[in-house]
DNA sequence: GCGATCAGGT
DNA sequence: CACACCTGATCGC
């Protein structure tokens, strides 16, 4: 569930992603993406009723957003209020005080986040600064830096807040295996069953959410069938997706549910009941696509895990990992410490602006699109060159020893470890597969496109962190839904939208050292500031990589990972207790360099 | 009957 | 671990 309020400090007038409360009093509202925790409040009554009296009002989001919102009957009555935007297109928008005529003007550009069909970023431009507000996304390292309006010629943006999907915000999950290496890994799998006979079907275990097309869109074009799916209809203007999935049954790979019935058994039947015409059992796997991570310690694992008899279990992730996370605002910091510093020159080394290459820009052609080619709902995710690379990589179909109807035995599950090899393996919840470690280890680095040899500043060096919680950014009160005045607002909106941690913990940081604290917020502001230089607090970066050392980079290379984020490894952490958090507090208040390691004894 | 919230499940 | 739901129970209107 995401924590964030709905509103940005800066543009206290607009609503994000949250549509109860204080944000039914917003000038205009924008969906980020089309999933129900990102949707609190947007088919209730009273936004209903407020939408029938206004003229100005309106949703912006994606045009694929859009789609995906309306098929929803539910939400039909937003049909008149919508305003899909382009992808990567500055749109001028005015926010209209409907008592007072007060006007404001803002320049809103949609961001691919590569979270799912039509997710975005938004970034505002306006009186108040520019701020990017993430929604949810999974961004590869580099993406950032294909995003042109993320730049300004040759410059990063000088993005004064960040409001950031933190999800993954915790060194725990410090790796997840890329969108290209999990697809691999799913591929193999699939094609090692549904090629021993037509009897061999697959089930995708998926949730009921979206994001999972374009598994369905690259295993439908790996095997040339369509998945069977339960409906179509949030589809019927997505020809790319709708071309890859089918209510026919009589298809090897299903991605079906049924909303009832859970003593349904893999091994003997799907959700939808589907059965050979010729009275043959089917013989059915299901994968369970499900978010693994390694720490950052991790050598390497596997990304596909065997769950049961016939079941398995399969890395796949909506939302960017710890080190992903972390670069996009350490991408962003360090072209704001160039800008306050100019000591910088950011196109010669540390980050290289490219222009889009395999990122598709604009997109007249967005309705009409090539059938076999569903990159564009995730532009950002880089997945062109990943279906080649993946194609590529192919070149071991595995031969199968066993009996047609055997599971398959973990040996033979292809799989891809080139993207996380340096790691050592931290969550070692899997005592029941071993030794799979033989796989090659030639994989390709799918996020070699940040060096450090330029050595840019530490990002937490220019940026703080605050923590937003639920309870701190709902009080009733904490919003002026009365006056258009934007002191007011400010003025009380401050404090209490955007908590200062630390004027309750000696770091802002502390919960998220602890493994904990995460859950109830999601969502992270990072500004730009300069008060925060020489601030101890601020060294204190969330994670509790307090190392101490400021020469490394801002982005750690593999090889430092190790130094950067000394902490316990899952199966290790624990909750830190009044008296280990009280010591750290005495030795951080008095200055002590507070070495990780003990840290992680004690926490 | 509806919405909001929570618990519990996948 | 976590996600993004779904269902059912309960409460208040």
């Amino acid at each position: 569930m995401s924590s964030f309020a709905g509103r940005m400090k800066e543009y206290p007038n607009m609503s994000l992603d949250r549509f109860d409360r204080e944000n039914l009093h917003a000038r205009a509202y924008f969906l980020s993406h089309c999933h129900k925790d990102h949707m609190k409040g947007l088919k209730g009554p009273q936004l209903k009723r407020k939408l029938k009296f206004s003229l100005t009002v309106k949703l912006y989001c994606s045009f694929v957003t859009k789609e995906l919102l309306l098929s929803n009957p539910k939400y039909a009555f937003w049909k008149d209020h919508i305003v899909a935007l382009e992808l990567e297109s500055p749109t001028l928008i005015t926010l209209i005080d409907e008592a007072s005529g007060e006007r404001e003007e803002l320049v809103v550009t949609l961001l691919p986040a590569g979270h799912c069909p039509g997710s975005v970023m938004f970034l505002v431009e306006g009186a108040q600064g520019t701020v990017l507000y993430t929604g949810d996304f999974r961004l590869a390292k580099g993406d950032a830096s294909r995003i042109e309006l993320l730049h300004s010629g040759s410059r990063v943006k000088d993005i004064k807040s960040v409001y950031l999907d933190s999800t993954f915000y915790d060194p725990r999950f410090y790796k997840i295996p890329s969108r290209e290496t999990c697809l691999h890994a799913i591929r193999g799998l699939v094609q090692d069953w549904v090629s021993r006979s037509v009897y061999h079907t697959v089930w995708l275990n998926c949730k009921a959410a979206y994001g999972y097309e374009y598994l369905f869109t690259n295993l439908g074009d790996e095997f040339h069938t369509q998945i069977h799916v339960k409906s179509l209809d949030m589809f019927k203007k997505m020809p790319e997706i709708l071309s890859h999935v089918t209510t026919d049954r009589a298809t090897q790979i299903h991605a079906c549910r049924h909303p009832k019935d859970e003593e349904f058994v893999p091994a003997s039947r799907l959700p939808c009941g589907s059965s050979a015409s010729d009275g043959t059992p089917l013989s059915i796997i299901s994968i369970k696509p499900s978010t693994m991570w390694f720490g950052e310690r991790t050598q390497r694992t596997k990304v596909i895990v065997r769950t049961g008899a016939s079941s398995y279990r399969a890395c796949f992730s909506f939302h960017s990992s710890y080190s992903e996370v972390r670069h996009l605002p350490a991408y962003l910091s360090v072209c704001l410490g160039l800008l306050k510093s100019m000591c910088r020159d950011v196109s010669s080394s540390a980050v290289i602006y490219r222009p889009l290459g395999t990122l598709k820009r604009t997109r007249p052609e967005q309705h009409t699109h090539d059938v076999d080619c569903a990159d564009w709902l995730f532009e950002g995710a880089d997945l062109a060159p990943v279906r080649k690379r993946v194609m590529m990589q192919e070149a071991t179909p595995t031969t199968l020893p066993n009996r047609p109807d055997e599971p398959l035995p973990l040996t033979h599950i292809p799989l891809i470890t080139g993207d996380y090899m340096d790691c050592t393996e931290s969550n070692d919840d899997d005592e029941e597969e071993r030794d799979l470690e033989e796989e090659e280890r030639g994989g390709e680095r799918d996020e070699g496109s940040v060096s450090n040899s330029g050595t840019p500043p530490r990002w937490e060096e220019f940026f703080t962190t605050e923590i937003l919680t639920e309870s701190q950014t709902s009080q009733p009160h904490s919003c002026s839904h009365t006056s258009p005045s934007h002191s007011t607002l400010t003025g009380s909106q401050t404090p209490e939208l955007f908590v200062d941690d630390s004027a309750k913990l000696p770091s802002p940081s502390i919960p998220l050292s602890a493994g904990r604290g995460l859950s109830q917020a999601e969502s992270m502001l990072i500004q730009s500031e300069d008060r925060c230089q020489g601030d101890a607090l601020t060294n204190l970066d969330a994670g509790g990589e307090e190392s101490g050392s400021h020469t490394h980079q801002s982005e750690p290379t593999e090889s430092q990972v190790s130094s950067d984020f000394d902490i316990p490894s899952t199966p290790d952490s624990h909750t830190p207790g009044p008296d280990d958090l009280s010591d750290l507090y005495r030795r951080l208040a008095a200055g002590e360099e507070v070495i990780t390691r003990t840290g992680s004894q004690s926490l």
